[in-house]
DNA sequence: ATAACTTATTAAAGATCTTTAATAAGTTAG
DNA sequence: CTAACTTATTAAAGATCTTTAATAAGTTAT
């Protein structure tokens, strides 16, 4: 419970950041009643915040009969964050400040396939001395399972197996560190970006060379499951003598393998989702499906679900769903900073 | 956030009772650690509350060497609780105390059938009425939809849809109220009961008049989803030209309907689950299927998943699930009391 | 039996938030 | 132009938690 002065201290420090960063800026008045914190404790927070740099004043409210208000806005440059994206073709990276705007990116070959951890973290080291701000957290995205931050299996690169990047980066380089599996990231990058309400439940396919996949959100909540086995939805048993992703592969190779094949697979998963779990939001790649085919997966999946119950069908940026979810990690973790 | 006097003082006080009762005793330099809260404020408080009674000494520790320590535990008849039940064919109410230990319980003609809200308020004001001892919060379970204590569905039964029941019973009886739906009352109750670890994963299965239908919690959530209809597996696609619900129903009405064949449908489900969710463990009442059934589920369903993802079958009695359920729905709304 | 030591608990001082009162900076009406 | 009023902000007093110091209640060794 926060009651020692070091934990409440810092938690009014996170609260007022967060506040800031949400609402773009505030009075003293609004965060003092939207945090249920007291006027002169505001107050004080908020100078030595200024003093510090953290924040800055943006002027002076309208008069609304008496005293103009000062606002208040967060400093964006006051902390940067960093992405690192280890894909099987090349790694990325990406540098941002706290509302998201990119002030750097580039790549190097894949660690992944060539050179490893010690690669790795040369390669983070080079960004973190080369970059003129402070970067005050780090998130890496990993194509394969992570719990807590340790990753424990890369389909296919075994040097990373069992491996606690997030513990080892952290005593590494004194910076908070996070690691999450891509396609999870995805998703949270998806809901916070699009503002979605919280406790909303969405999936996010994709169809890769390994058969269709899919990142899981329940009740705002990214699903790992008992053995992170979660979203291997190519598993699903959807006719008699196929499963969902021999349904897709199928229609690759044979005549009968025509898009309405392709199209009821897909609606009759849209179907079993939404009879389990009711998701709000069915999100896909935008380079993987297109909008027309989507309508028909609509109509399709109409035939099996009331229509009232289904999903809203959406596209979106695989890619800036997942630098956006990176970047929800890092901020994350900058509000719950104290190091500065 | 809890910076006020009040809303510290309340929330000192809930962590105190939810330890006690988690613990079953404590001592005071086993409160001040495990809640990260001085030893004179835990002091000042254990001496107000064993003073009024909520609290009270069970002796002192064996010596480690110096002072013995004295330890406390909650006083179980401190607050009681109610469940009431309301089902198709009666209403049932069950009393009992901070540990769940059952004082009385008893049952009327189903109010769902006939009397409605009337009638159940006259139900609950004479239990109210009649018992001795104070009670201090109120869980009513529903064979229907429910959101935040909102009735608005019970299949067939339209005097108690759209029906803020929570709300209304709060005030007319000042006392905390709690409305959920009756299965996920139960993944709740096996879930606390069998004491399993935070953010688990559980699907409860029924099989009723109308197909089965399922509970789930996922990452120690319930899951309700966009309209309500999470859990509504019956309709689940899992052959060609059958849903869960159809092939399951097919079973009674033909040759086909054997055994095996009802074995598969539940086994499809079960892999189709663990290919989403990947949950720990699917719950099925006792009284719907055999143990010996279960093993062949989980037999035939490793033909679809590989066995180290699939969760744990096991079987439950729902009705003291559901209790259980409802139990602790009111042991939440008891710690958070500020009104004794 | 008692001094030395260990551990539990309370008392006192310090820190920090809230609440109340006072002051500051505006607007409006005469 | 100024008094009266409104709203924002700071100052002072009060409340309550934490930290530090003191006291209490034990055990152990001589």
């Amino acid at each position: 419970m926060d009651t020692t002065p070091k934990t409440l201290h810092k938690a009014i420090i996170s609260s007022i950041r967060k506040s800031l960063l949400e609402l773009g800026s505030a009075t003293k008045a609004e965060l003092s009643e939207k945090l249920d914190i007291s006027f002169p404790t505001i107050s004080k927070f908020l100078s030595q915040m200024e003093k510090g740099g953290e924040i800055f004043s943006v002027g002076l409210d309208e008069s609304s009969g008496g005293r103009r208000a000062k606002r208040y806005a967060y400093n964006p440059e006051y902390m940067l964050g960093l992405a690192v994206f280890l894909e099987k073709t090349e790694t990325n990276y990406t540098i941002f400040n706290c509302v998201g705007e990119v002030k750097e990116q580039g790549e190097t070959p894949s660690v992944l396939v060539d050179g490893g951890v010690n690669l790795l973290t040369k390669f983070i080291e080079e960004i973190v001395a080369e970059t003129p701000s402070k970067i005050c957290s780090i998130a890496i995205g990993v194509p394969g399972s992570v719990d807590n931050g340790k990753i424990f299996y890369v389909p296919g690169y075994e040097d990373f197996h069992d491996l606690d990047l997030e513990g080892y980066y952290e005593d590494y380089f004194s910076i908070p560190v996070v690691v999450e599996n891509d396609i999870n990231a995805a998703v949270l990058g998806f809901s916070h970006h699009n503002r979605m309400k919280d406790n909303q439940s969405l999936i996010y396919m994709y169809f890769g060379q390994n058969g269709p996949g899919a990142g899981l959100m329940i009740n705002g909540d990214v699903v790992r499951g008992k053995t992170f086995f979660a979203g291997e939805v190519s598993f699903v048993p959807q006719y008699k003598e196929q499963n969902f992703g021999q349904a897709l592969e199928n229609r690759s190779s044979t005549k009968e393998g025509s898009v309405e094949y392709q199209i009821d697979s897909i609606s009759r998963f849209v179907a079993t989702c939404t009879a389990i779990i009711n998701p709000h939001t069915v999100i896909f790649s935008n380079d993987e499906i297109e909008t027309e085919m989507l309508s028909k997966v609509a109509i399709e999946s109409s035939k099996y679900i009331p229509a009232e119950h289904l999903p809203e069908l959406t596209v979106s940026e695989w890619k800036q769903d997942y630098l956006y979810g990176l970047q929800r990690l890092c901020l994350d973790l900058m509000i719950m900073n104290d190091g500065v």
